[in-house]
DNA sequence: ACAAGTACTTACCCTAAAGTATGTAACATG
DNA sequence: CATGTTACATACTTTAGGGTAAGTACTTGT
């Protein structure tokens, strides 16, 4: 979690934007580079942290946490810890984020279309 | 356009990010806080330039024709323009910008089940 | 005694994206 | 002849987000 300055006028625009325009809210959701890949991956069943972080090499520790408290935050993932050591923890995707699957559906059937060249982009 | 950086980690992550993830490559076309309001607006038919600005006040133009020409160079809208003083230019959506809506519309949907508290979030 | 594994945290830096402010061409109208 | 309108362009600044690197706690294996 990044701090945020208030009252800047990207913060205000902002604000803006997510009330007029429900796009835009869920944009913040599953917007950052990672999360819509770590939603994908926890689409296929709950993992452990250690797991998601094999499965996504290229992702940063930091990075992956940060995301990870950010879609708990917002209550699109659940996470599990066993309290054991070495840690065990798992993290799933909460009713709410089970319901943004369509989108990524959604959005997935658009990128390939996309890509097989139906629309001549 | 804002000129970019070759070859940094930002931008090796996000051509990785882009070939793995179909819902990232989505994000790249309608990602930036005002690109699904313009989308959006343009949904209802076709939009001068002046609409445009009028229908979102709170962006600046700056950001707006940076947004539709990137959406326009994505393949997203068309621009037509009618060689006349005063300028009128008019921008719509193409195939694929039209083929788009289906997300958008899934996005309204969870959005509005959210803000509705479907979702105990 | 020491390395390894797990799930993080924290301090600092760098870049892309957004914002501010101002300028431009071409004509029409008062 | 100055002002307004339309659709931009461009130089400069700020900010949010992402990246780097290093450290932490607690236990098991060697």
């Amino acid at each position: 979690m990044t701090a945020i300055k208030e009252s800047s006028t990207i913060q205000e625009n902002k604000q803006y934007a997510l009330e007029k325009c429900p796009v835009t809210f869920v944009m913040e959701k599953i917007g950052g580079y990672w999360k819509p890949i770590i939603l994908y991956h926890l689409s296929t069943g709950d993992k452990r942290y250690s797991e998601l972080k094999r499965a996504i090499p290229a992702v940063t520790e930091k990075m992956l946490i940060q995301h990870l408290k950010q879609l708990e935050a917002d209550g699109l993932v659940i996470r599990e810890a066993k309290p054991v050591v070495p840690p065990f923890v798992t993290y799933r995707l909460s009713t709410a984020g089970n319901g943004l699957l369509p989108i990524i559906d959604a959005m997935a059937a658009w990128a390939f279309k996309v890509k097989d060249g139906i629309y001549n982009i």
